[in-house]
DNA sequence: ATAAATTTAATTGCAGGCAATTAAACTTTA
DNA sequence: TAAAGTTTAATTGCCTGCAATTAAATTTAT
């Protein structure tokens, strides 16, 4: 049995031995698992980049949004980000050890936790300002590749969620 | 300031205040995001099929695999998935521990780890046999936009890896 | 043949993700 | 307004992922 990499599918050739009885259940032929593969990959390719500054994929995404929007209460990160308070409740606690973020809560409805920027926070979006390039160019898609994978990954999301 | 769900992009207003200075700094205009995002929304599509034969969704990659190939090293499993021993192992001892499937070492190479299917795990087949249809049928994509953002997710991954 | 280098899994430690539950604050309803 | 229902975070427990290290087996180079 010889097994090719999953990055030279020109290369794979089909299994010697019996094959899957469903088609269907075959790795190659799934949507699922190069959307969680590119994933992963794509997120570890932020890595060095984001390494230098201290910080995880995730936090970066929570940044972004902060960034941008200077506050924003869990339940806001939660839903832009579609995680939930569960994973958002302990990542923000470790941005907040290092003093990169605030979280108060909302003194009109204590139900709500707001997160606001630091300083310490604020400076690293300058600090942070090469990663979306250096990304890009590791890509190596032209503008309007990239636009039409947003656009059809965007149309994925929305029919999911 | 209003903030709307990701999931009604073409709902998205621009912040009232202050935006990011760095436009490429924007969650709306990265492509990593959607990606992240769906592969999330997606596995967890899965999860209610699965969850019946009592699997989660990287144990079902690695089914398809085993299916497919009726049994494979720890590094082949690694090369066809992208994961590292580190993931893969406890995983494994997992699924071993369900009777899905049999460890041993090689003995020509006891470096090795062979990693073959048990009854228990081949019977999974059959009782798989429905959720890619499932899953299919959720992302309510024509074959043919299927294979092209397949293709194109494809190629992304080759560029990263 | 043996020392050095490489390969393969396992281990350790940490950071997500997420389902399910809990608790508190707020809203709606009777 | 009191009770019931809803919303929001936090918590718990489990399963990935992954970087870094370790240990054993094998291969290569001397």
């Amino acid at each position: 049995m010889r097994l090719n990499p999953v990055l030279s599918p020109t290369a794979m050739s089909k299994p010697a031995d019996m094959p899957s009885a469903n088609p269907l259940q075959q790795l190659d032929k799934q949507l699922c698992f190069p959307l969680y593969a590119a994933s992963r990959m794509l997120t570890k390719a932020y890595q060095p980049h984001l390494q230098e500054l201290g910080l995880t994929y995730p936090q970066y995404l929570v940044f972004l949004l902060l960034w941008q929007y200077q506050e924003l209460t869990v339940k806001q990160l939660g839903e832009q980000l579609l995680l939930d308070s569960g994973t958002l409740t302990p990542l923000l606690k470790r941005m907040e050890q290092k003093l990169w973020v605030s979280r108060r809560r909302d003194p009109r409805d204590e139900r709500s936790v707001i997160v606001g920027l630091l300083p310490a926070g604020r400076d690293l979006q300058q600090r942070a300002g090469h990663v979306p390039e250096k990304l890009l160019e590791k890509l190596a898609l032209t503008p309007a590749a990239f636009e039409a994978l947003r656009q059809q990954l965007q149309n994925l999301l929305t029919q999911l969620a």
